[in-house]
DNA sequence: CCCAGATAGCTGTATCGTACAGGTAAATCA
DNA sequence: TGATTTACCTGTACGATACAGCTATCTGGG
């Protein structure tokens, strides 16, 4: 990469670039590799689906809105995602006692337990990618991760 | 489901946990925040297209399997990506020389110039996204991703 | 108390990215 | 040269998503 770019120093817009690059590679990567993993034995559980039983492990029962403004999503996306999770009994419906439009959507035992064995399976994953890895280089990516994480997701919400 | 995986320290199968929580992150704000970004103005480039020029720029003219083998992508998908791209004057395609079923793709000046605003504009967004962040830490991230994407590319080419 | 608006969720429809199966034409090899 | 492989395209299907429009319910000002 040459020089196009001017502004603050060169150095720091040539990081910038090297970011791009690898967040979106990591983005090719991470799904060709789903998509490669999954095919095989968990089909079990798909990305969507899996993030919102994790969502909901995490954070506790509750309605579809409020799912899908956590996690980024239109209503009706998550309204099908859910429907497609109760259909394989992953999750459950109830209606929202404190409000009569509402349905609270909480995960089942067999949906945590599945979502478990799907964390499972790519934490080992990762533990078979990152083997050579020493522990603290470990640690300060998942530290920075976290972070960029954080910046991305107050940016988002700024606006 | 303790230490299943012996090797190692308890605290290890945390970070391996965080790392995987991390990345699945970033995945989900990283389609949301392009999903954010894209929609005001720069529809002009949706993701695929967008890695299809990088790659045509930064590895050349390649025919359309060449192109798929790298992407990780089937090959009808890349023809209708690169359908698409020459519908918009971004590729050209042009007969290989060297195998008459083969075609060229390569990108145009309109292509690269495209890219490239679009290669700015998220240059521009991380440079927002991060300007809290020392340049040291900058660095390390930048140093780290591709560590990962090396790790993962080279298991993805392993099975 | 009632109605006007807001909100929760669902359904219809559309788009994008992708895969797999099957076709045709060209290349290659025994 | 004929069988096989390769390169690409087309048909079809699916998953994830958005937006628009619908119904049922809630809520706040008259």
């Amino acid at each position: 990469m040459r020089d196009d770019h001017t502004t603050g120093t060169a150095q720091d817009e040539v990081t910038l670039g090297r970011i791009e690059t690898e967040v979106a590679l990591l983005m090719r990567l991470g799904e060709a590799t789903r998509r490669a993993t999954g095919t095989a034995e968990h089909r079990v559980l798909d990305r969507a689906a899996y993030v919102i039983l994790r969502h909901l492990d995490s954070a506790g029962p509750q309605n579809v809105s409020t799912l899908a403004a956590k996690l980024n999503l239109d209503g009706s996306t998550v309204t099908r995602q859910v429907s497609a999770l109760q259909r394989d009994g992953l999750i459950a419906r109830t209606p929202d006692p404190a409000d009569g439009r509402g349905t609270v959507i909480s995960p089942t035992p067999a949906g945590l337990q599945r979502m478990a064995a799907v964390q499972a399976a790519r934490t080992r994953l990762y533990g078979d990618i990152l083997a050579a890895w020493s522990p603290d280089d470990r640690e300060t990516l998942a530290e920075l991760l976290h972070r960029l994480n954080d910046a991305l997701e107050s940016r988002n919400r700024r606006r």
